[in-house]
DNA sequence: ATCCTTGCAAAGCATTTGCAGTCAC
DNA sequence: GTGACTGCAAATGCTTTGCAAGGAT
């Protein structure tokens, strides 16, 4: 949705510049695909769709072009527990909601308080705290009537 | 620290029982690696440190183990980015907070607060949350040294 | 006696790697 | 032109599985 092919190549070829790397139509391709969804997709996902429209890309290329942009920044890498990877090209603070039922991540907007924060660091003696991650688990709508109760600590 | 075998053992005997599942001397000397620890050991390491006791043990045991455990809640699965599985043995409600120099797990205690879940809640818009994991990441005390910044995303 | 568990070895799967050819700069 | 990148295929490493023998209830 609303992301031009220019605008995320433009600032792929940055990003890439910026840490000495090349822009290649696999890294666009695979960084669009990432841009323009919002579904977390694995990397074998990735690759059938970029497949597509660069049909001689391979998985291993694949793989690497997602490294390549998580280490620019440009992506994250998702994991829980039991699947495979997932990445989300999305870089502002969101957190992430993944079905109990059918596996698919959903994003939830915002961040936790500062105070919140504040007092984890009070908490976690000794260790300098840079970053967090917050994963939901529960039903999401389609799959709520099937999904029972659950563990407060998913 | 501080939990004999025997206390470990009852707690394992009934939850197992609960679920129509059989007590061994395996399950056994699992869990009591798992509750008489807090590094968070991989499957491979938990084999390593039982063996010692019970030498006979295979890997794929201790897999199915720990599957086990976690099946009757008396054990967390925890993964992050890149590193193979890791399990808890602590129940009580904590976070957890990875180093990204040495790739340690230190345990926070505590939960977030309610107020803040439930305004997570009323933002994820037709998702309905039923766990949660808070999954802290930075440098711990003895790593501090080498470690720089980092994004706060990790 | 029943049928759940174990241990072994083989299989499975996601991900990574080595390398020759190709391409971006 | 040069060094980085790609595609292929093989390799790796964690985890799971099938099955016969052993063990818990």
């Amino acid at each position: 949705m609303a992301m031009e092919a220019d605008s995320s190549d433009l600032r792929l070829r940055r990003a890439l510049e910026a840490s000495g790397q090349r822009f290649t139509e696999q890294r666009a391709a695979v960084y669009r695909c990432l841009a323009n969804t919002d579904v977390h997709p694995t990397a074998d996902e990735v690759f059938l769709n970029v497949r597509e429209g660069l049909p001689g890309i391979s998985l291993a290329t694949v793989y690497k072009s997602l490294e390549t942009l998580v280490g620019c920044g440009l992506a994250v890498k998702l994991t829980f527990a039991d699947e495979s990877a997932r990445y989300d090209g999305r870089t502002d603070p969101h957190h992430h909601a993944r079905c109990l039922a059918c596996g698919r991540v959903a994003d939830i907007p915002g961040e936790i308080a500062e105070t919140e924060i504040a007092a984890l660091r009070r908490r976690s003696d000794g260790f300098t705290v840079t970053g967090y991650r917050l994963q939901l688990s529960g039903y999401c709508s389609t799959c709520l009537p099937e999904g029972g109760p659950a563990p407060v600590h998913a």
